[in-house]
DNA sequence: GCATGATAAATGAC
DNA sequence: GTCATTTATCATGC
């Protein structure tokens, strides 16, 4: 009985919380910005967790979501797709 | 980087759909994750707190009892050493604060 | 009602 | 063996 409610307590699915608007504009922009190999080292998912506020374990997370939903659906991702693109593309610039 | 897993591998990603690799076709298909029943997680999870490294004997009448094969009992007991770091080391996380 | 983050089976590199 | 993954499923947010 104990047990159960301690392995619901330890299970982070029962206390979700979307990220803030910030980190998900950071994780898309790299993202989309590394479309042809979306894998981060380890060094890297170090950096994003930092500036994102998150985990590292999260940002595993978010990029195995994010790969397989994209590649499942990647006209519905197109215009996400297109808005990064076109940020990137003006950073670059500068 | 290690660059482990089936990233970058060859047989086991999709394929080219629109312009975006990330890896080839499939030679094999992939078997389907399928959750297991209550009463099968529940006997793993007995035997686990009994010993986290379980016998090939041992293995095989527990996979003959749950209707599991061999290798799913095994990779269960390999996820289930994963989880346990992984809860371990939130606990730790949180002790922080 | 789907979007989203985390977890549960399953694979493969090392 | 560990462990970074893929994929389906779960639980929640809104």
């Amino acid at each position: 009985a104990v047990m159960i409610l301690r392995s619901r307590f330890l299970d982070a699915r029962r206390k979700r919380r979307n990220f803030n608007k910030q980190a998900t504009e950071i994780l898309n922009e790299y993202f989309y910005s590394h479309l042809s190999n979306p894998y981060p080292s380890e060094e890297a998912k170090e950096e994003l967790a930092k500036k994102c506020g998150i985990t590292v374990s999260q940002v595993s997370n978010w990029f195995g979501n994010k790969r397989i939903r994209y590649k499942k659906n990647i006209g519905k991702f197109q215009e996400e797709a297109n808005i990064y693109a076109a940020k990137t593309a003006v950073t670059a610039t500068n | 980087g290690r660059q482990q897993g089936a990233a970058g591998r060859a047989d086991l990603a999709w394929g080219c759909v629109a312009g975006l690799p990330w890896g080839a076709a499939p030679g094999r298909t992939r078997k389907k994750r399928k959750p297991y029943t209550k009463q099968q997680i529940a006997e793993l999870e007995n035997e686990f707190l009994l010993n986290e490294f379980i016998n090939r004997q041992k293995r095989k009448e527990l996979s003959n009892r749950l209707n599991l094969s061999d290798q799913q009992v095994k990779i269960w007991f390999q996820n289930r050493r994963m989880k346990k770091k992984r809860v371990v080391l939130r606990e730790q996380a949180l002790a922080l604060y």
